[in-house]
DNA sequence: GTACTGACCAGAT
DNA sequence: CATCTGGCCAGTA
């Protein structure tokens, strides 16, 4: 197995892909997934330095507390609870989106 | 080499 | 529900 990958961010970027349309992943989970097991403080700057206009849909990762973690008042937060809500997501009163009905399941896919 | 920070997580209080 | 504590990994000073 590879020890140190130069390409974290591109393995996490295609298990984020890999996320169905109308619901969501927890960094943890993700992280899990690529085989990073207890790095999902590593996802998150995977997303961070994922560039504009990549086909990945970061706005389907949120985190364990099924909120968004990205500060009030960026863009990007706006723009994933909006993406998110595009997707069918129903956020309850604050931010906070019940992760018990959307969080993602990995199955048999890899 | 150490120290601090960060789109984190789980458990305890 | 709010706050604190320890742990995890990688980047930067």
């Amino acid at each position: 197995m590879f020890k140190h990958d130069p390409d974290l961010n591109q393995l996490i970027w295609q298990v984020v892909a890999l996320i169905p349309p109308g619901k969501v992943a927890t960094y943890g989970d993700v992280a899990r997934q690529a085989g990073l097991a207890k790095a999902a403080r590593r996802v998150g700057l995977a997303l961070r330095q994922l560039p504009q206009g990549s086909k990945i849909p970061w706005h389907r990762v949120v985190n364990a507390q099924g909120r968004i973690s990205l500060p009030d008042g960026t863009a990007s937060q706006y723009t994933q609870r909006e993406r998110l809500e595009a997707e069918g997501i129903v956020f309850r009163g604050n931010k906070s989106l019940d992760l018990r009905q959307y969080r993602w399941e990995p199955g048999g896919a890899e």
